[in-house]
DNA sequence: AATGAATGAGCTTTCATTCAT
DNA sequence: TATGAATGAAAGCTCATTCAT
């Protein structure tokens, strides 16, 4: 009894209880597989191994639950580090980036945070611009940048190098994410991933490079 | 209660009774406003002019509905034609069929058929793979099939026709697809699709282009 | 099949379907039993007789189906009619309102409407200003109508004849109804009520009989 | 859990420790503002600025602390005491009476104990039966004692000074308590009560004095 | 004694679906 | 065929109550 009271602190105080990360992330995989309205409460304190009632504890309602894990995604998604350094030369650091950002894209395990949403966008869309600006956009901005240390070293020669940034990552994605988020295809392998970054790498430089 | 109930065939002799079409249209704009959770029965019948029970005269339940909907406009976009006439040459044809192509996936007014069927296609699996390879594979094909013919006539050297399509379909929707599908920006205008696509092609025929 | 679609209109159409009534009686009881917040919709429906789902199809939510049930007592009440008659003398007339206004204040049987919305008022201002000017404020009306006959034909000496009205309507209440509300007494027998009565009769015209 | 449990007495030594007041004046603002049902524990406990499961401590359950709020009102309000000298005349102690009486039913700022107890009667008949008995039996009670000496006095003449008394403090309340408990006025003014609690005390002589 | 985390029953409300007509 | 009345299961959410500390 004597220091048992260490750490007993209110539930919403801490910004990160135990249980609150326990409801993450049971609310994650729960929205993240069936979306905000096929994601039910009950469902997800099943999964999270709590009762309904102490979901309303930690959040106000299912909207502000999901809009923790979105933004939780979004941190994540958003720090994903890739290796940009500008001194490197623009074959190598284009193909390792192109091959990271599809495995981020293409996750496997069913449940796209992307595709949760961009589902949602229309009804929330202001979850749906934080996201975009802090993931996607995010991304295009740090190869633009990357871009624009390449066209100082005279590597290469771009007008807008974010709008290049962007025609690069998309042309990775060829024939990759959009059957991956429509199910129509398995999560893609390394080997496809390489052939299409490959190619995707070449295009561009052929268009790009000084 | 002798004759009445001949057989359960469908509920008229035609396929495509109004009545169905007007379940239809009406179904259409209410499911790709709000999505296959948003749109409820209710609002479905009001929208089509028809009562409730009626939806269930032509179309067993919701999902049945719902999939039929995704099959007209799979069917719809899928015909989607575009001006890939193999003997014009490679600047003007992309370019057109660029512009038309991100207006099509952009369509102002809310309710994309792309979105509600990507929203949905971890749970209907089926669903969103159909949709894919009718309306988003097709394309790529129509489009591989041109640079088959460009490539055939000596304008264009690629090896993989279907990659090479992809990939510039994608690049046109740089900057474009993606915001709009997130609501993080508004319609792109005429202007910005024109900017965008102009781009794309410059880049694609800088590395294609013999 | 010939005339088999006589009646079936909208159920909300009808301002008073048989359903709608049935509903509303089942809803009177738990209502008046238990008040608004002790009343559930779950019981409402048992005591009605139709599942919870038709309660809404009848009713927006709980608030209007409760304002429904005030509503209607306030007509049912409100339109009790007293003989009131200007030209009888008020040793006869006022005894008898007297007594039929204390029976209905009164009424045996629990469930009380003048209780219910006095319970609610501080909640549903609007609700309990209303049953108060249709109910209690109307009969003080009546009655000082009836004074004003009375003092115009040299009968009674009032000044403010509605705030005689008043304190003869409540003189008469004395030791029955505040008992009565309270659960302290049961129904006042028609006895106590006369005598209660008779002596706010003397009272009355012992003050203002000319 | 050796000696730490001595009896299951009540909570503390004295029956009215420190916070067993601070709950009971939380609860008393949070009940009589809102009612029975309208009140949560939760609120309680916030009102109180004790934690919920201190509230389960000093009482059993809500409905006991509730009953606990309504025996302190009673005990309040039926020690509310009124100069009512058996000496002084009645013109002025009954003028007196009426205006203290009327601002006691009629205390501004919501909260009314009379309402709260009227409101739940039907489910709890005792509590509403000992509130009546405590509150406003005793006041007539009162009255009538005071109405007994004046009658002893041969200041006036009154058969039954029971029913006499609730006669004068039922005409103090004429067109003043009901629009106030039904919110259909503000709380009276001073000027307002002045006027009609003097008319209810000539009523009142004029019928009764000798 | 006092807490606050946790619960689960129960609340109001919605909605896909059925069915008599 | 077409209807709309009716349903009941399940949703989101609240809250009195319990319990380990």
């Amino acid at each position: 009894m004597v220091a048992s009271h260490p750490a007993p602190l209110s539930p919403v105080g801490e910004e990160d209880s135990a249980k609150r990360r326990q409801i993450l992330d049971g609310a994650r995989k729960v929205f993240l597989d069936l979306g905000f309205d096929g994601a039910s409460m009950g469902e997800i304190a099943r999964a999270a191994g709590v009762s309904k009632g102490t979901l309303y504890v930690y959040f106000t309602d299912k909207s502000a639950l999901f809009e923790s894990i979105v933004e939780q995604e979004k941190l994540e998604q958003g720090k994903a580090v890739f290796n940009l350094d500008p001194e490197r030369d623009a074959v190598t650091t284009l193909g390792e980036f192109g091959r990271a950002y599809i495995q981020l894209l293409c996750r496997p395990g069913g449940g796209s945070a992307i595709r949760t949403v961009m589902a949602i966008a229309e009804r929330m869309p202001d979850v749906g611009k934080r996201f975009y600006e802090a993931v996607l956009a995010h991304a295009i901005r740090q190869v633009a940048t990357y871009l624009d240390a390449r066209v100082a070293a005279k590597e290469l020669e771009i007008k807008d190098t974010e709008l290049a940034a962007a025609q690069f990552m998309m042309s990775c994605q060829a024939t990759l994410f959009q059957p991956f988020i429509f199910q129509a295809k398995p999560t893609p392998t390394r080997a496809e991933i390489d052939k299409v970054v490959d190619s995707a790498v070449r295009m561009f430089l052929a268009a790009y490079r000084i």
